[in-house]
DNA sequence: TAACATTGCTACATCGATTGAGCAACTTGT
DNA sequence: ACAAGTTGCTCAATCGATGTAGCAATGTTA
């Protein structure tokens, strides 16, 4: 409490008339096994609690080869599903008595890599990454220092990873879509069902495209490549995208199937160009979940990918030690 | 790139046939002053590269009591606003050559002072305080441990302080929707214009109270206590208080002003029980801003509390060095 | 009473990087 | 040729906490 400077545990040997090492057995219970006298100990902690004594981290990292720092790295924070995972990280890692250090790196891999290695600079305990965009070597990075590390949202080949259940989760979407909208048979089937947004060769966007086909097979509306309009995520071009499609139509699907809370923000912004009676007689899913959009005046199903099991599990992995690679798939939420 | 583990300074010493301390300048960019040969640290930097080694920032900070870390507390991320704050931090730090660690610490003073006080433990460089619920306390652990700091959101009368400028931002608001909303003179005046949410004890709901006053006052449309409903940040609060103004009423207001983020998920899952036709009658503000509720299908007003310019702001205190404390307002933008 | 065990504590090396002090070997000036 | 300066490097202490090894003073047993 009086101290001016940060006081060391010598400061506490000092005025206690006792020695460094005492002072660390005693604040740290371990006095039983080194044979301190409880009545040494009690002194010795009430005068650490006087002078508000706290330990350097940094020193008792150093000398136990660890840190209590629990590492995070993932690309940014505008994304509501980033942003719970990484409060759920934080959640998790304060469990395990850890000091979560997250990181915002960017979509850059030579980014992520400097952060990575950053992060194992300080010796963290733990490491978890999410949407990495090379994932190999940062889990080399990991590897070679010997950091228990976990890959979230993009897999890795080379460690545990624990990602949504694409191909599921757009099945269940689809099938809703399906069940749901109205489908009168009378109309060209061009006005049917179209999936928007994402990129093709991302894995995530083609487990998604594979999980909408197989439904939309299955239900027999899929007649055309022309209904998947893999347009990439930002909302400008999914806008213009079904602007387009519009256009083409003369109207608007009986159901749409957007692939990212990015894209459905320029389906909005095109909805909202629209008269209310062009909107209402079409059936909206998203891959991606925001409170917002779904107080939307018409009907509209998302799945929320669930950050909270997705952290849960990858915190399992990690507390097996082994930094063995597996793929976990965790299945969404339709809300 | 071929060591099993770690490699230290020790170890490239060996392999190039040097010193530690010859090492370790060389890898500084203090070869110069300590009169090191060109050829000598080409050869260092050469095996150090190919060790793949990287400095243990640990015992560095050991030495130089200090760590490379940008400390930040925050309550929660699923705020958009608490969002973007951290995401500028961890910008900012990166720009100075920082490793941002940003915790979690909810909305619990104590849990708050914990935080604080494991970041202190770390020698952070700096600590930035956002939303403290008791900011005396942290402050002091701050000063105690001499370490720079700065609250944002929630101010501290000990330290610098950047919040956004409520008040004003909130006459803003005010006179925007004064303008915008049709206030036909034949109504009777109880329809006009209300406030909702907040907590009236809390400084930041005082002030936008205040800024909301002062405009009305001047538009000679306040009348009543009664047109500010302080019930809270809770949606389901702010949801249930519109809803008995509405029956109290008969009709919504001409003029809402909502508190904030939460406070407006309540209103829009009351508007959507209500017909189309009954809304279009009302102007809408939000001191908060979210990209989906700008997106709704009614006149709406937000308010977007400037992040960017806050953490700018913030860092330039930090800069200074000094923690003298000091009130920054930061003005929000209308969108 | 010597041998041994137990209790209560301290000394010291260690973790890895940094840095002030200082030592040789040359070069230069006179 | 001897002093002084320069160049190129190394030594050793230091940061604060930890933990092994071990010392001294008792108590216990034969």
């Amino acid at each position: 409490m009086k101290s001016r400077q940060k006081s060391t545990i010598y400061d506490i040997a000092q005025k206690a008339g006792a020695s460094p090492s005492a002072v660390s057995a005693a604040l740290n219970g371990k006095w039983k096994q080194r044979r301190l006298k409880k009545e040494t100990v009690d002194r010795i902690q009430r005068i650490a609690q006087e002078e508000g004594y706290m330990a350097n981290l940094q020193a008792r990292g150093l000398r136990k080869a660890e840190s209590g720092l629990a590492g995070m790295v993932l690309p940014d924070h505008e994304n509501r599903f980033f942003a719970e995972l990484s409060q759920q990280f934080a959640k998790e890692a304060h469990a395990r008595g850890l000091c979560p250090a997250i990181v915002h790196a960017g979509r850059d891999a030579d980014a992520q890599l400097t952060s990575v290695e950053s992060l194992i600079a300080y010796s963290v305990d733990l490491l978890m990454i999410a949407g990495a965009t090379e994932p190999l070597s940062l889990a080399s990075a990991c590897s070679k220092a010997r950091i228990r590390h976990v890959f979230v949202d993009h897999p890795c080949s080379e460690a545990p990873s624990i990602v949504t259940d694409n191909t599921g989760g757009a099945a269940m979407l689809t099938k809703t879509l399906l069940d749901e909208m109205d489908m009168p048979s009378e109309t060209d089937p061009t006005t049917w069902l179209y999936f928007l947004g994402g990129e093709s060769s991302l894995p995530a966007s083609a487990d998604r495209i594979h999980g909408f086909r197989q439904q939309a097979e299955a239900a027999k509306v899929l007649f055309d490549p022309g209904q998947i309009l893999a347009c990439g995520y930002e909302s400008e071009k999914a806008e213009e995208a079904l602007s387009d499609l519009y256009s083409r139509l003369g109207q608007l699907p009986a159901g749409l199937f957007v692939n990212s809370i990015g894209c459905f923000e320029g389906v909005l912004r095109f909805l909202s160009r629209l008269p209310e009676g062009d909107i209402s007689r079409s059936t909206f899913g998203c891959f991606d979940h925001d409170p917002f959009a779904t107080l939307s005046r018409f009907p509209l199903r998302m799945v929320r990918q669930r950050a909270d099991l997705m952290v849960e599990e990858a915190f399992r992995q990690l507390d097996k030690g082994t930094s063995e690679a597996c793929l976990i798939r965790v299945a969404p939420d339709l809300v």
